[in-house]
This record gives C-alpha cells, structure tokens and sequence, in this order.
DNA sequence: ACCTGAACACCGTTCAAGT
DNA sequence: ACCTGAACACCGTTCAAGT
C-alpha cells in the first residue's frame, strides 16, 4: 500500500511518535525521514524547518487535554483540574515544556486551555493585571516543575531511587557525588536521611511536592482575593 | 606572555565568558578551543566531557549568591530573598537553569544555597515532608519563570513589547500570528488589549509575576503553617 | 602530564535538478 | 506541486601520535 504523498498531519504525528520514544534528541530530520520512508530534505517543503516542526507538534498534543466546565466545578477545583491536566501533558509528552519554553508558539491549543485559565481565575474575582498575573503563578510553577521531571537528571534519579541495580557505573558515581556533598551540610544529610527511610522513589516524591505546591499557592490566590476585597 | 599550560579553572571561566555572552548554544567545544588558543580536544583532558563543564560552570556561579542570614532577618524576608538571588542568578546567566535541571550536576554551590532554603523554613515551622516541599515549591516556582525567560522566545517577546522596529519581519509575523490567535478568544484578546494600553515592555511584565508569585506562594506557605497548628 | 590532528558519526539546511 | 541527492557548515568525541 503506497502513500500517495507526504502531508503535514502525518509529518507532525510522526514526529511526536520519535518525540515521545526517543526524547527531544531523539528527533532529527533524518531519523524522521527515514520514518517515513522519504528524504530528510523533504520534510522542509511541508514544514519549513525543524522549529516549525516542534511549534506543531506542542500545537497537536494540547488538543489532548480535557477543559474543566468552570461555572459548574467553582474556581478552585478548576484551577486544580488545569494545574493537574498541563502536569499530565508534560509528563506524557516529556519534550513539551522544552518547546513551548524555547519557541514564540502561540498555537490554538495552548490558546484555548488559557482561556480557560483566564475564565477560572475571573471566576474566583481576579481582575486587570491581576488576572494575568493569578493566571501566570500557578503556571510557572507547573513549567518549573514538569522541568525537573523531563530530563536525562530526573531519569537518573528515578533509577536511583527505585532500582540502583538498573544504574550503570558512572550513574552510579554521580549519584553517590551528590550524596557526598549533600552530607556535608547539616540540613541536607538530615532530610536525604528521612528521605531514604520513606523509601519512596524519585517520581514519587515529585508526585507529593506537586500536590503541596497546589494545594500552596491555591491557599496563596485565596490569600490575595482575601487582601482585595477587605482593601476595598 | 605565553600561558604555561590550560587548566581546570580556566577552562571553567572561559565557558562561563562564552556561555553569558552567545548562550548555551553558543558553546562549543571548538569556539571555546579558539578562545583559549588550544585545540579543541585539549580540553577534553580537564574536563572530560561538555556535560560536565557545563556542570562546573553552573556551580562556579552558584558562589554569586549572597545568602540572608536567617535568624536575623525571620524566615518570611529570607525567603523571599532567596527566591529573588536565585531569579537574579539565572538573569544573569540565562544558561544556568537549563544546566541544572539538565544534568545531575549537584554541586557545592547549590548545595549551600539550599542548605539556607531547609534553615528558612525550618524556622518557619515546617518539618519532615513538610519542610522538603515548602523548600521545594519556592524553586519550581522561579525554576518555571526564569525559563520563561531565559530562551530565545522571551528575547523576541521583548523586543517586540519594546521597540517593533528592532524585529525582523519574521519575528513581526510570527509576534502578529500569535495575537491573531489570542483575538479569537475573549477573555486572551482582552487581555492583550489591556496589556497594549498599560504599556509595559515584556520584562517589566515578568517582574511583576514574579513578585506577585512570591507574595502568593509566601502567603500559600503561612496558611498552610497555619493548618498545621490547627490540627495539633 | 599535556596537547595536536585526523577521523568518525552525527547534525540542520540550501539548492539545483528531477518528475 | 512535490521530492531527491549532493553539498555546506557545523557539532561532540575518540584516539593514536607527539612532546
């Protein structure tokens, strides 16, 4: 069955598949042709370049995300709902907060789930400049963190901390490193103490701190809100 | 005045020289050869590899800090010193946060600076799980802004909020592509259209998110200080 | 102990040439 | 309109060979 032709649909969901299987280094213009069964240089006439290419693919998998119905779940529980659903994305698409971090991609998708931001945090009585700023805190905290879980680092730690067995030598090394330094400082020994008798691994910890920093800086907006109107 | 022979620290300066100067991608192991006069591949030999330079730049600007003393000034001003230094830092070297999130390169320098974050909230009151994620969620927080900031797509949000005229006409029609998307949606349109009349550059914007962000999760943290004492 | 040069296996992108 | 192949200007890294 031959493909009558390269298209950008298929270009696009190509390159999400190399994407989400082989990380952000793992897509390159060849690899991608060869996927496809054309020259690398071929992808060029449907996307430009490379960067489009990534712009697109972030554009594609917004469209995964499910919007809550804010009148009928109040703010709060909104707001928890879009902080839970963008750390999901990123979590399945690991190469998702690079690219939307590195690239001026104001694509529809990632339009869309702001507007619901907005509509959220003017739910909860935000306005003007502090609308944009309520809308922006919860997600820089999000991109921070979905950060230190899509990289190579976090890989590692996971490894560590789950099955050091499946580390490989020099993994091992850096790892037992950063112990060494970390137990030279009193606070630090003592929580990587605690933490190693908890015995939870790497993801879940990030897992826990999510749910703290939610939880945190929903306490926080209220907190705001709280100032607003009693200044009013 | 012939220089004796490379070693570790020069190498490291000579990185950090180029890395604030051209970026992270403006390191190469080969421009950084040219710089110091040697091959390129001499540098192998003191550091092992671009990951681990990079590696030993990071921390050889964690020293930059200057840190709160804690008990002096309480925990409340601490911490929002903390997360200013650390967003200064990764200003003034915009590789940095892609470098530390990048590898798992924990080093003296961060290792101090987060001993001072664990003494802060420590005094706060926070304890155990509790205190490794009220240390936690601060850092996400400026991890996540200065991010946002530190990639090409702030440079030419910047220049497009400052002086359009400084913009190439790519950079123009991929700015007026995104605020045609933000047009169809209400609440991103009016947005825009406020942001238009206050008149503020890009990064003015970003200093004021990132103080309301820090009021915010500062006052997330004293509720959540708050809850605990009412249930012991 | 320290450095060089050639070499290898990659990149993204351009562009003339083909159909 | 769509695709190919060669070519260009880059990468990081290895390694034998030099001093």
């Amino acid at each position: 069955m031959a493909r009558e032709t390269l298209n950008r649909e298929q270009i696009v969901r190509a390159a999400i598949e190399l994407l989400d299987a082989e990380g952000i280094d793992g897509l390159s213009m060849r690899k991608l042709g060869q996927k496809l069964g054309s020259a690398a240089t071929a992808m060029y006439w449907h996307v430009g370049n490379k960067e489009n290419l990534l712009v697109l693919a972030a554009d594609e998998v917004w469209s995964e995300v499910r919007l809550p119905d804010v009148p009928a779940v109040g703010w709060r529980t909104a707001a928890r709902e879009l902080m839970y659903a963008a750390r999901e994305l990123c979590d399945r698409h690991r190469w998702l907060v690079r690219v939307i971090t590195t690239y001026v991609g104001y694509s529809d998708g990632m339009a869309r789930f702001q507007e619901c931001a907005y509509e959220t945090f003017e739910t909860a009585g935000f306005r003007d400049a502090d609308l944009d700023w309520a809308v922006s805190t919860p997600f820089m905290f999000v991109t921070g963190l979905a950060f230190m879980t899509s990289t190579e680092a976090a890989e590692v730690k996971e490894r560590a901390s789950r099955n050091p067995a499946a580390q490989s030598e020099e993994e091992a090394a850096v790892v037992a490193q950063a112990q060494a330094i970390a137990a030279k400082y009193p606070r630090l020994a003592a929580s990587g103490e605690a933490q190693a008798r908890r015995g939870e691994s790497f993801s879940e910890q990030v897992d826990e701190v999510f749910a703290f920093g939610v939880r945190t800086i929903l306490d926080g907006l209220e907190a705001r809100l709280g100032a607003r109107s009693d200044s009013v």
